[in-house]
DNA sequence: AACCAGGAGACAT
DNA sequence: ATGTCTCATGGT
């Protein structure tokens, strides 16, 4: 499918090595980031962590046991204020109850685990996984999407496809946790310089004198 | 004012 | 198990 170590090596190349780690202080901070970043712009995920920071609420058991409309006004400028208060208190009731005895699971029963929380999907799982728990994980995203398709990749729409396809790779590329880490970084970066579209720049038909059609 | 932003969940095949 | 459809909101 595509080959990551030369991937990793060109964006390397490109953006300059990172030692990057998803930005956060400790494992909760950055569970919480996975799940209000869902959707919307990382500042946006950022504003809501700080105010849950001021708050003293950055913590599993105190988030836990907040009161949901306090917790509703925090998040808000992450969007989506029916579902994401939700999310991040169910999160922070698991990570209070099982985030402790997670380390003794194998990275797959610890991903079935994280499925298993209420907004917590299958990329969500693999950031955690590798953000929080240190397990080997790549993150199947819209960016990885586009900068494989730019190399000329055939990805699959699908976030269990595209993670199918790429496990024969993905093995043989061998990487440690702190390089399938930088990795994704290195693909966020690369990432936003790309359309979304993914359709090869197309040559636009000359355009006409005639001024744009009115819209009803 | 339309459009985008680092998905998830429910439901049907 | 895999594909499709729906939901939902702050910021620019």
């Amino acid at each position: 499918m595509i080959d990551l170590r030369a991937l990793h090596r060109e964006l390397r190349a490109l953006h300059g090595p990172q030692g990057w780690w998803w930005p956060g202080e400790e494992p909760f901070e950055i569970a919480v980031g996975a799940v209000l970043v869902q959707r919307s712009r990382w500042e946006q995920a950022a504003a809501a962590i700080t105010a849950l920071r001021g708050a003293g609420l950055l913590e599993a058991e105190a988030l836990a046991g907040a009161d949901e409309e306090d917790v509703r006004a925090l998040v808000r400028p992450a969007g989506f204020s029916r579902t994401k208060p939700r999310r991040v208190q169910a999160l922070a009731r698991w990570w209070d109850e099982h985030a402790d005895a997670a380390h003794e699971l194998s990275d797959a029963a610890l991903r079935t685990e994280l499925l298993g929380v209420e907004g917590v999907g299958e990329e969500t799982a693999d950031a955690i996984s590798l953000y929080c728990f240190c397990r080997p994980a790549f993150l199947c995203d819209e960016y990885a999407r586009r900068v494989l398709r730019a190399r000329g990749a055939m990805v699959p729409g699908s976030y269990r496809a595209f993670r199918r396809a790429l496990e024969g790779v993905l093995a043989e590329a061998e990487f440690e946790v702190a390089e399938l880490a930088e990795l994704h970084g290195l693909i966020v970066e690369e990432g936003k310089t790309l359309r979304s579209s993914s359709a090869p720049p197309t040559v636009e038909p000359a355009r006409s004198a005639a001024p744009p059609r009115a819209r009803r």
